[in-house]
DNA sequence: GCCTTTATGTGCGTTGCCGTACATAGCAGA
DNA sequence: TCTGCTATGTACGGCAACGCACATAAAGGC
């Protein structure tokens, strides 16, 4: 999958601005970095980079979307972050750590740029807008990965999967969401039956219908209504440093 | 206390030193800044930074240690990271972010040493080994705070509790630390008769001794038998980027 | 020495989530 | 159509942590 990329041609790179931070840049910077950027298409359940791997690309999702886990040593597992079009995988690199303890696994199917670490790290080292932009991403990414510390630990299952639903939602070109409860808990690093019970009670209240993985949307108004305030203040520092 | 600090002679900045990050810097470097460091003194409780605030300086701690705390709209408090002699406070102002959402809290009195914003990030963009230690160091941080994440969610207040105590042993230079149980709850983010009793039950098997906010490691040890893997994730991932 | 304040200890009922076990219901292939 | 697999539903006992209430104990002011 990772492998289907064209011959380069402006056609395909032109769909890079899909993604947010690449469409960020002013043209100078882009048209540097075009000729870097290959189409990928993720399948779901795909694992980008593995904990502690070697990490040769960076990926702008366009239309996928990619979770950051990290697993525990007796299999638990919980999400600290979430990319997709408005954010890029792999700061590791332009971090200067070239890896991290976290595995990254595509949880919505769909397309990304990707880019060789060096010619990344050229253009970032030019200390320009790409670094700029690279390093206010980072920023957002803290906090929305420091808003997970603090949720996980004062807030319900049930407000969780909320927040879960609604960043997911907002990532994803559909109200249909192809994940199952078993997926879910994975996630928020709870037991499948815990997802089962809270997403039955929203259900009941007919803001989310479900069969087999197919999750659809049914009332978002109803969700923010119902969610923590984790949601809000993530996304709004986000346009804060990036909007 | 932020205000005590004397013309700028060269035996304090040697101080500076003290911070891991300042000491890692070659003499170069260090050179062109020391003029703009300037020794703090902070006292327990001391607010740093406010959730939101203006941040005029960045902060390189020596002898003292700094929360990073979220505070959610009903009171209720936990921490995500913790700062000392081998970080700096402020990294939203190299970052790019100007603010962050979070609080920035003196958890244990002791020496910082303060730069302004404009010197700091003058020196950041030269792009050399400042802002590549800088870089390196947040990615450490986003490690830590990850694995708080993962860890309040998967971790008995017990587990959380070791973890805390070790890490804050580590960022002090005795074996007594200064503070309550009614403290460490906002850290933990749990009930301060939940911090009672797990820090009972770790004095019943001699790990720890207190009185009315006085802590003291009495066994590293076992505590160090005792913690949740997240305090060894986070110390080695941080010695493999800045070891 | 007494009084106040602050820190810690303890009890009690409740809740959220866990671990486990097993039942049902869609879907796919033989 | 039957079979098997996977996804979801439900139940039960158990435990960790909660919210609340109040008891004790150490330090400090007068």
């Amino acid at each position: 999958m990772a492998e289907n990329r064209t011959a380069s041609n402006s056609a395909d790179q032109g769909e890079a601005r899909g993604n947010r931070l690449l469409a960020a840049l002013p043209a100078e910077a882009f048209e540097r970095l075009r000729v870097h950027l290959d189409p990928v298409s993720f399948t779901l359940g795909e694992v980008v980079y593995e904990s502690g791997g070697h990490m040769e690309y960076v990926y702008f999702p366009t239309t996928s979307h990619i979770s950051l886990l990290y697993t525990m040593i007796d299999g638990s597992t919980a999400e600290m972050g979430l990319v997709g079009q408005e954010g890029v995988v792999g700061i590791a690199l332009f971090m200067g750590g070239e890896t991290t303890p976290n595995r990254a696994m595509v949880q919505g199917a769909g397309l990304a740029f990707r880019m060789k670490a060096k010619a990344m790290l050229d253009e970032f080292k030019r200390g320009g807008d790409f670094q700029h932009l690279m390093l206010r991403y980072t920023q957002a990414l803290i906090t929305q990965i420091s808003q997970t510390a603090v949720c996980n630990r004062l807030h319900t299952v049930e407000q969780r999967l909320c927040r879960w639903l609604l960043m997911t939602h907002d990532l994803t070109q559909s109200d249909e969401l192809q994940m199952t409860h078993e997926f879910i808990s994975h996630m928020l690093g709870v037991r499948r039956e815990g997802v089962t019970m809270a997403a039955n009670r929203l259900r009941e209240t007919g803001m989310i219908s479900y069969v087999r993985g197919q999750i659809r949307i049914l009332d978002r108004q109803q969700l923010m209504a119902h969610v923590c305030e984790c949601y809000q203040v993530v996304k709004d520092e986000h346009s804060r440093l990036l909007g």
